[in-house]
DNA sequence: AATGAATGAGACTTCATTCAT
DNA sequence: TATGAATGAAGTCTCATTCAT
């Protein structure tokens, strides 16, 4: 009885650990995305989170960890999206993967985030971000090599096209932020601007009799 | 013979003054791309110009102002490199200007950290760092809008095209700064790059029959 | 039971707090007293007050807070003073009045900094010194209304009066601190000065004859 | 012919520093008053006295050695003042003393100046200027033993009166330049002030009938 | 487990003073 | 002699982290 008693409440612990854990991740993430890391303080995530400081130190070992950690839940969720995305032309398909990065004001921002980060924090701290990173794109590659197999896709190197893509994603969504992304225009939804940019990735650039002969070099 | 020689001297003084100016911002330059706005610290920006802290301050007014003076410069060169690039047709002006970009690190390094600081830093700073941004894409803008009138470049929308390749190159520095560019195939060059980059933004990412029937929509 | 010692745990702290803060405040005040604004540092206050320069700032904002502070405590200790001083006559209050002003070096050197530091300080701090300055000349001429009312008190304009007083205490404070106030007359306590202070300012400088002349216009 | 020049010459040149000297030693005057002591910057008082900040340094020691110039040239002008007033009763003089010292922005300024400095600097640097001082009340009780002995003012202790007058010009000037002197009383002059002043020192502040039986005592 | 006060290293910046020109 | 660029010590303030309660 007191062992079933203790059992239960230790699960119940486990569980509401668990849920603190995640409310000050998510507190991390929306302070991060918005400042930065190192103009983040532990005291803004904190207050954030509705806990001490105290606290925070009590879930994860150091504001760094707390950056790895954002990352990777951030990484599990982009990779999963892409993995799972379903659509019946590549045209939607593109138009999708672009616009929904660019969808979420917070998304592009964490974007930026672990993209500066990755290449400006210490050593170890740095390798698990690259990681992050590269879980994206290694999800957006393998999607790609699908869809060239099953003849969707021009069969581009696949590796190329995913960094292609994914830095495409990661400029934008800096310019988006910067507030540079059209200033004089300003209607433009990041859903038509999606659609631009597939047109832009499936046609290319140069006027269509340079298309044919170029393709059959 | 005595005032000649002041004005010597007095010339001298002015170009040394000149020099130093420059050898701190060029310093400033290296230190910021390495580590970021926020982890460069003045004393390391002093030591690698090779002066003391306080001699940063005699020239300018504070590590902000530092920042946007190498903003500044950034873009003025840049800006110039974007107007006077000469190529005989599209693929080689696309590559050459998206293999010049990434070919030097210090310019992809400075490509991020003015995306990042202009979305993070306080208002006025911001300012000045979005407008040299802003006048690299305008300056990207006008040359698209020029290959497009001789029929060089498909009747895109320049300002569309300037923005996404812009976002491009800066997500390839990115990527390329973060090592994540392409761990397993470390031989490829930026030329190479560049080259594979062009024939996608050319070409496009479906087949040749697509091409033909997308464009005639 | 667990509440009830939660209670008064957290009872404890927050007296805890408070003296803290008193005992900063204690600090500042014996630091600015001793060495002016500009002279204290906060390493100094810090030391005095036995924390940690970083505990100065999580009581107080800034090192101008901190004067703040001083001067609204010193204000309202004064204020408290001269409002509840109980004498049987005008003399006797008059040499209290004074003598008390003097006697405290800590109270002397006070006012000298409220009234060297309301001058020079940026605005915003600046007027709060004034205010405490300004509390204590109110203080002083109602006090006067009060005695000139019950006839004690010549009908002098009280405004000027407390002026008057005021100045000259403050001045006596700065001749008192510089050692000045009687090199050559050692042994003078303040309890003297404060009674040939009220002689003169009773009976003024003049011989008995002019008295009732000038009384008289 | 030759020495002739030399020594024409070096007496220009002796003219010439010293007509430099000067005009650093007003700009001092000028920058310590509005500014204070510590709050004062070589750069500035360069600037105002139209100099390098290195030529400072060729003409006074340090930023201390400066403010001990001005304290003495500031102190021998008052006292000659003082000493050669002409008043043809002592309402005139006390009046024309009071008034002069308030009239002048300059002069209260560097009065409160040395009062505080005096107190607060190092000891060398401080003994000259409480020297300064000391002269000042030196002429101000000489003057007084003056008119007491030609029975112009009544017998009062000489020291004491000069030290009362002069502490309330200090406290006075301080007020004044605090802004709290008459805050609702805008209108009032430093003549009108002076002469409300006098008629304290004169008359004292109690009844008549209380004087003429004080001063039976 | 939670709190938040305490800490102190280190960042940016100012400024008196020096010295080569 | 005049200049003003260079210096570096020292000051204020921030913030990640610890620890007693």
């Amino acid at each position: 009885m007191a062992l079933d008693s203790e059992i239960k409440t230790s699960g119940r612990r486990k569980r509401r650990i668990a849920a603190r854990k995640a409310q000050i991740l998510k507190a991390a993430e929306t302070v991060f995305s918005q400042k930065g890391y190192e103009r983040a303080t532990t005291r803004e995530i904190a207050k954030a989170a509705d806990v001490s400081e105290g606290t925070l130190y009590n879930y994860f070992g150091s504001k760094s960890d707390l950056l790895e950690a954002v990352a990777k839940s951030f990484a599990h969720d982009i990779v999963n999206e892409i993995t799972n995305l379903e659509a019946d032309n590549l045209a939607d398909m593109m138009a999708e993967l672009l616009a929904a990065r660019l969808r979420s004001g917070r998304e592009r921002r964490l974007l930026m985030l672990f993209l500066f980060e990755a290449r400006l924090s210490p050593d170890v701290h740095r390798a698990s971000i690259q990681k992050a990173v590269q879980q994206i794109i290694d999800a957006m590659e393998k999607r790609f090599s699908r869809e060239i197999e099953s003849g969707v896709m021009r069969p581009v190197d696949p590796a190329v096209a995913a960094r292609t893509i994914s830095a495409t994603v990661m400029g934008f969504a800096a310019l988006y932020e910067m507030g540079q992304y059209g200033q004089e225009r300003n209607g433009i939804s990041p859903q038509k601007w999606g659609e631009e940019l597939t047109d832009l990735f499936l046609n290319g650039l140069q006027t269509a009799e340079d298309c044919s002969v170029e393709d059959e070099e």
